[in-house]
DNA sequence: GTTAGCACTCGAAGTATGGGAGTGCTAAAA
DNA sequence: TTTTAGCACTCCCATACTTCGAGTGCTAAC
C-alpha cells in the first residue's frame, strides 16, 4: 500500500479532496474529469482513482459510489498539495483589532476568551486556546491578601498580565501592617523571576532568615513556599462548540456527535488533543485517526503553539471534521498564533 | 379549555405524566388502567382522557396514538400532584461533602465549579450556577498591584471568598511604597463595605482629600473610583451540557438539539433562563413554553436562588427536557441551593 | 496510454402491504 | 347515570418490493 504518486495522480487526489471538502459527498470520476477541464475522460480518471484506492488514499463507501479520501489521503493533501491561501484582508484586520485594540483595558483572560470566540466564528469550527506554561513567565508583582480567618490569598501577576490567585491556609492571622511589610519584601525577591524561580529563591532565603530569626519574614516565606508547591493549573478556553453541529456528517450520526461533545466536557481531553502543538511553534495538523485521543476518528485538529519571549507558552487550535478546509484553516491558525504571541509580548 | 379537575381526572393525569416521564412514549388507556389496579376499564380511562384533552392537559400526536401531556399538563402535575421524594441519603452525603469538605482550601470559584459538576452528574441534566450579586457582598480586603507599565490591577476579596480583579489604566507609575501606602488606606476604608458602598465612600473621601491636598491619596481614590464604576460581571458556570444528548427526544431531532446547544453558548441567554429564580429563594419551575427564552419550547428549567447573608446572591438550576423527573429534580435543586447558601456562609 | 461502450452494483427513494396499538362510538350492563 | 364490552376505524411503523440513477469495472477499439 501507499506507493509514490506521479503528478497526475496527485492532481486527481487534490481534486477529490477539494470536492469532498466542499460537498461532503463521495466524488465520482465524471466530476473530476470536468474539474480538470476534460483533459482526461471519466474512464481514465477511474483508472487513476482505482490506483489511488489501492495505494490507500481513497475509499469507496460501497461499490458504485464515488470515492472519499482516507486520513492518508488528507495527510498527503495537507503535506504536498495544499495551495495555501492567504488570509483575507478583512479577517486579518478583525483579528488584529481584537488582539491589539483591546489589549489596553482588558484582562489577559478576557482578551483570550474574546479572541478565541472570534477565531471560532471566522473558521466556523470550535476554537480552543490552552494557556499552560503560566508558571514560567517572569512575574510583575506578588501580593498576599487576607481572605478570611485562617486564610490568606496569594495573588500573582505576570509580566504578560496573567493574574492567578491561590488560597493558603494559615492558622495565625496576620495584621494588615504585617502583610504590607511581607508584600514589600516578597516583591523585592520576586522581581523578574518566574514562579518556580521564586520558589527556589524563597527556600534559599528561608535558610538565611532562620539564622537571622526574623519571625515575620520567616512566616512570609513559609506561606509563599506552601502556595508555590502546587504549580499553576492549565487554563483552557473553548468557544464555538456548537459549530460542530453544522457539519452534515455529524448531524446525521448522533452517536459520533455524542462522543465528540462528551470529549469537549473534559478539559484534560482537550489539552491532550492540543499538546503536541506545545512542543514547538510550527503548525500541527492531526487528521482523524492520527489524533492522540482514541475514539475521535472523525475530527481533525489544526493547532499551533504561541510563545512569550523565547518559549512556547500555550497553543491555539481549531477542531472540526476531518473534512475541514485546511487551505483556509491552516493560515488562520498560524496567523492567530502569531497574533497571540505578539499580543502578550506588548503588554 | 382548562376546566377544574376532579380527583379521578387528576389521578389519571398523574399517571399519564409519570409514565410519559419514564418512557418518553405516548401513553395509552390500557396502560393507565393497569397502573391504577384496574379499578377502571380502559374504556372509562379513555373517556377521562378525552376530557383531559379537551381541557388542554393532554394531546394526541395523531389519532390512534396514546396521549402526551402538554406544558399545561406538566404544570398542573408540578403544582398539585407531585409526590416529593426525599433526596436519597447517599446523594445528600455526596453533595454535602462537596460543598463543605473542600471549602477550606478550594477557591470559591473552584468549589462552585465542582459542585455544579456533581449536581449535573447526579441529575443527569445540565447544571447551571449563576453568581450575580457579587458586588453586594461585604469586602474582606482590597489591593492595588502593579500590572505593567501604565496599568494597575485592583484585586478585591469578598468575605465569602470571591476574588475579582480589574485592570485600571494609569499613566503615572506608582512606586511599590506608594502602592503599599495606598493599600493600607484603602483597606481601612473598605472594611465591611460592599463594592458600591466603597465606591460612594471613596467619592466622599475624594472631596475631603482634595481640600487636604494629599496628592497620593487623591490618586488612589481616583484609581479605585475608576475601577469600581464598571460593576461586577455575572459569573456563569455550566456543567453537563452533553447530558442533553442522552434524551431520546433530542437525539432524534437534530434541529432542536442545535437550538438548545447554541443557546448554551450564550451566557446572556442562560442568565435569562435563570433570572426569575434570582427574585426569591423559592424554587422556580419553567416548563417548556413558559420559560423566558423564546424558541426553547422543549426544555424545562428548575432553579432556585441561593443567598448570602440576607439577600439572594445567585441561582442554581437544572436544564433538561420538559419530560424531566420533577419529583427527583426539585428536591435536588432545593437541597443544592441550601447547601450553596451555607457553604458561602461558612467561609 | 486513452477512451467509448456496456453490463453490473448498490444505495436511495418511492410504493404497497399487513400488523398492531390505540382510539371513538354505541349499546348493553350495573 | 356511570361503566364497560364490543367493534369498526385510523394511522403509524416495519417490511418487502420496485424503480431509478449515479457510479463503477472491464473490454475492446482508437
Amino acid at each position: 500500500m501507499t506507493g509514490a504518486l506521479d503528478d497526475r495522480g496527485a492532481q486527481v487526489l487534490r481534486h477529490v479532496v477539494e470536492d469532498y471538502i466542499e460537498t461532503a459527498e463521495p466524488v465520482g470520476s465524471r466530476t473530476i474529469s470536468k474539474k480538470m477541464g476534460q483533459q482526461l475522460s471519466p474512464a481514465t480518471i477511474r483508472n487513476i482513482m482505482a490506483d489511488l484506492e489501492e495505494m490507500g488514499y481513497l475509499v469507496q463507501p460501497h461499490t458504485s459510489a464515488g470515492r472519499v479520501p482516507t486520513s492518508t489521503g488528507f495527510r498527503y493533501y495537507v503535506d504536498y498539495l495544499l495551495a495555501r491561501r492567504k488570509l483575507a484582508r478583512p479577517e486579518r484586520d478583525q483579528l488584529q483589532r481584537m488582539a491589539a485594540g483591546d489589549a489596553g483595558s482588558t484582562s489577559a483572560d478576557d482578551m483570550v476568551r474574546q479572541f478565541s470566540r472570534l477565531v471560532s466564528s471566522l473558521s466556523r469550527h470550535a476554537c480552543v486556546v490552552v494557556v499552560s506554561r503560566l508558571s514560567s513567565q517572569p512575574l510583575r508583582s506578588v501580593n498576599l491578601m487576607r481572605a478570611g480567618s485562617g486564610k490568606v490569598l496569594l495573588v500573582t501577576v505576570t509580566q504578560a498580565g496573567w493574574v492567578e490567585h491561590r488560597l493558603i491556609e494559615d492558622e495565625t492571622d496576620l495584621s494588615g501592617d504585617d502583610l504590607a511589610a511581607i508584600n514589600g519584601y516578597l516583591n523585592e525577591l520576586a522581581a523578574g523571576l518566574s514562579l518556580p524561580q521564586l520558589r527556589v529563591k524563597i527556600l534559599q532565603e528561608m535558610k538565611r532568615e532562620k539564622a537571622r530569626y526574623d519571625r515575620l519574614m520567616h512566616r512570609a516565606l513559609l506561606l509563599s513556599a506552601k502556595a508555590l508547591d502546587e504549580g499553576s493549573p492549565t487554563e483552557v478556553y473553548v468557544e464555538g462548540r456548537a459549530n460542530i453541529l453544522e457539519q452534515p456528517e455529524f448531524a446525521e450520526d448522533v452517536q459520533k456527535l455524542k462522543r465528540i461533545l462528551r470529549a469537549f466536557e473534559e478539559k484534560s481531553v482537550i489539552v491532550r488533543l492540543l499538546d503536541r502543538a506545545l512542543e514547538g511553534e510550527a503548525i500541527q495538523v492531526s487528521i482523524g485517526s492520527e489524533n492522540p485521543v482514541e475514539g475521535l476518528l472523525d475530527i481533525s485538529v489544526v493547532a499551533s503553539g504561541y510563545r512569550l519571549g523565547d518559549q512556547t507558552m500555550g497553543s491555539i487550535g481549531l477542531i472540526g471534521p476531518v473534512r475541514m478546509d485546511y487551505s483556509r484553516i491552516i493560515p488562520l491558525v498560524e496567523y492567530s498564533a502569531r497574533l497571540l504571541s505578539s499580543a502578550f509580548e506588548h503588554r
